[in-house]
DNA sequence: TTTGACCTTCACGCAGCGTCAAGGTGTAAG
DNA sequence: CTTACACCTTGACGCTGCGTGAAGGTCAAA
């Protein structure tokens, strides 16, 4: 039996637009090209295809599969082994990725039932009116209003358990991290646990955590004006302990 | 605060090029382009940025994430739901995946086994014989000397429990066969069991299968003349009518 | 003024084909 | 014998999400 493109691609199940690819990259050669420079392939071809096939639906990529058949001696065992390996590592970064997205989606329910509860709305438009009358102004200048319109948005956006959360987890950041500055120690216990405090916080905000973003975000605090003041205020120094005990954190 | 690439890069992470590549297609432009051309970002792109990432991290295609990003109506919970059950997919596919594999490679270990013990050499090298003996002239004309060793291998690969459940299958596809072209047929019961069979022992001689490669060879069975004459030796029309029973086969 | 570290716009490359486009072949029917 | 029609060929671009140069302008410090 000799086959034409086509006749093979249909015996087969592939597109003619593989086969001449398989070609061109030199997986697999026609047994023949004919006068009129057709491409013909007999047994030989349709049995290495159908190999070809087999390690393909295994996922192998189209090099990989060239070296596995066109060397005899290759060996394929621990080539799919290896294989595996890689698909096993691809489930558990898959499992973990469902995972995140599941947490999401009941973020993001979680934030609209609430928006449709409105409960809070007033407790929540006297937090807006608070955060106006003491950074409004200034940011606004600064930043312009789409800004701050953003800013209170997430604000009104948030659950009144949650902004209880917040309130304290920020309280006790500002506490923890006060005494650790005093020990003078970025890597001691109190400095880690005012690392911790802060990503937590920072939790709050940010829908996604990243350990570089947070060393960014660390350093950051001590390039920016705005923030170093903020957080020197009561003990000058405490941005940079900051950052460096957050440093600290995030490479363990 | 304003940023250049580089700086909003090593704040989010994320390298030069992809926020120019992010500017190219429309997903975060820059706040304003500075008198020299380069490209300055505000509070509002890192926002915009930190939600990017969010949803890449998730593993949506970046048109998607536009879409979500730019309209604020978007309903991202069913986006991301949606997502969630393409994941979900995904891993089902690859569960499948790996058990193939994990299968292959038992297969491949236990014929390493079976070649290293040799110990049904003599038994095979007579099976090989036989066969020669039969077809091996004609087959050598039309095929060259490659086909057959090739053919040979794999039998030699063969254990010999294998070969013995290989001539069960074989004997009980020809009965079971021959009993259901009598009922003329092809969707009953004993037609659809001989072509479970054919697929049973198909499955000898391929490494993998798939229904529309078993419909093909159905129909070469029909289509090619070697085939057609061996399957209609004792009853004209049985190729046909295992073509038949195959197709419906496939078909459910 | 000279580094050196920035920035810019092209533009190719990656994997594995899908999908035209433009043109030659083979065969059966009118 | 022509004509249709189904087949074949070789380009060449497109898709995703950038990495990685190349060639050339900009800016701050020494």
């Amino acid at each position: 039996m000799e086959y034409t493109v086509q006749k093979l691609g249909l015996l087969a199940g592939v597109s003619t637009r593989t086969l001449r690819y398989y070609d061109e990259i030199g997986l697999l050669t026609p047994a023949r090209i004919n006068s009129s420079g057709y491409r013909i392939y007999g047994e030989q071809e349709v049995n290495r295809l159908q190999q070809i096939l087999f390690y393909r639906e295994l996922g192998l990529s189209l090099e990989r599969i060239r070296d596995i058949i066109n060397d005899p001696g290759f060996d394929s065992t621990s080539a799919l082994k290896e294989h595996r390996e890689s698909l096993l590592n691809k489930r558990q970064q898959l499992d973990l990725l469902i995972e995140t997205v599941e947490k999401s989606i009941a973020a993001h329910e979680r934030r609209i039932t609430m928006t449709d509860q409105e409960k809070f709305e007033g407790f929540k438009e006297k937090l807006i009116e608070d955060n106006e009358k003491s950074y409004g102004k200034e940011i606004r200048e600064k930043y312009g209003d789409d800004a701050v319109n953003r800013s209170n948005d997430k604000l009104k956006k948030m659950t009144a358990q949650e902004h209880e959360e917040l309130t304290h987890v920020t309280g006790r950041l500002y506490e923890t991290l006060g005494e650790a500055y005093k020990t003078g120690d970025p890597a001691g216990e109190l400095a880690q646990k005012a690392a911790d405090l802060h990503k937590q916080w920072l939790c709050f905000y940010w829908d996604s955590y990243s350990k570089e973003a947070h060393g960014n975000l660390a350093q950051m605090y001590v390039d920016d004006e705005r923030f170093r003041k903020h957080y020197d205020k009561d003990q000058p120094g405490t941005a940079e302990f900051l950052r460096d005990a957050i440093r600290i954190y995030i490479s363990k």
